[in-house]
DNA sequence: ATTGTTACATAAGATTCTTATGTATATTTA
DNA sequence: TAAATATACATAAGAATCTTATGTAACAAT
């Protein structure tokens, strides 16, 4: 993902987030668009998405539709309507988490 | 920490940046602090303090003094000349990793 | 006398990631 | 045309970070 560990544990709400904005992905999609919009700092590696799309479905999160394109097979996932819920879940829990982070690097009169 | 997985890799960063403000501050007082900071949402686990104080420590980015205080034994850490430099680079890193998050979650003209 | 707080520590297990490896098709480049 | 790169999936072994559980020890409060 990045040679950071703050990386770590951010990949399920990227890849809900996403879902939730696009509707329809595949794999190898979400890493190129990751890639794309943080200008190639944050590369998903294979390793871990794919065993975390499985988690996500398997949860009930997402669904799956395969598809054959230009003779290869996608994998094309969009949430589900508990996936929908989760996702704004994930979303209020990370804004929960910038602020506390910026509550703790950026303390106001506590020092 | 959190019962959101968020959080991980992130305590080494926290330390730090209190480490960097407070001067010196010892295990227990860390995790209060956070506390204090966040309203009670974020707690840190002595089993993940500890040896993260510890291995910090061997790394070289902190030093430490051990005093008694009222018949107890306080771990005292602050930063060392080379953990100053280290403060520094975390909290670019978290700066670069928010920013990207932000990128990923709020798009400009992407989608 | 028991519970709660302060203050340290470590071990076992869970979770999430990286690295390595594998399969398969299509495109580009040397 | 052979080799490398890109597309597209998958899994296994190991690393890193955390939680839970447990332990020691002194002090305060009920």
């Amino acid at each position: 993902m990045s040679n950071n560990q703050l990386y770590r544990g951010s990949l399920t709400t990227i890849i809900m987030r996403l879902l939730e904005q696009k509707g329809r992905m595949y794999g190898y999609e979400i890493t190129q668009k990751v890639k794309e919009l943080t200008g190639g700092t944050m590369d998903i590696k294979e390793g871990a998405l794919y065993p975390s799309l499985h988690k996500l479905q398997s949860a009930g999160h997402l669904k799956v539709e395969a598809e054959k394109v230009e003779n290869r097979v996608r994998k094309y996932y969009s949430l589900t309507p508990q996936g929908e819920k989760e996702a704004v879940n994930m979303m209020q829990e990370l804004k929960d988490y910038m602020e506390n982070m910026q509550a703790i690097i950026n303390p106001k009169l506590s020092f």
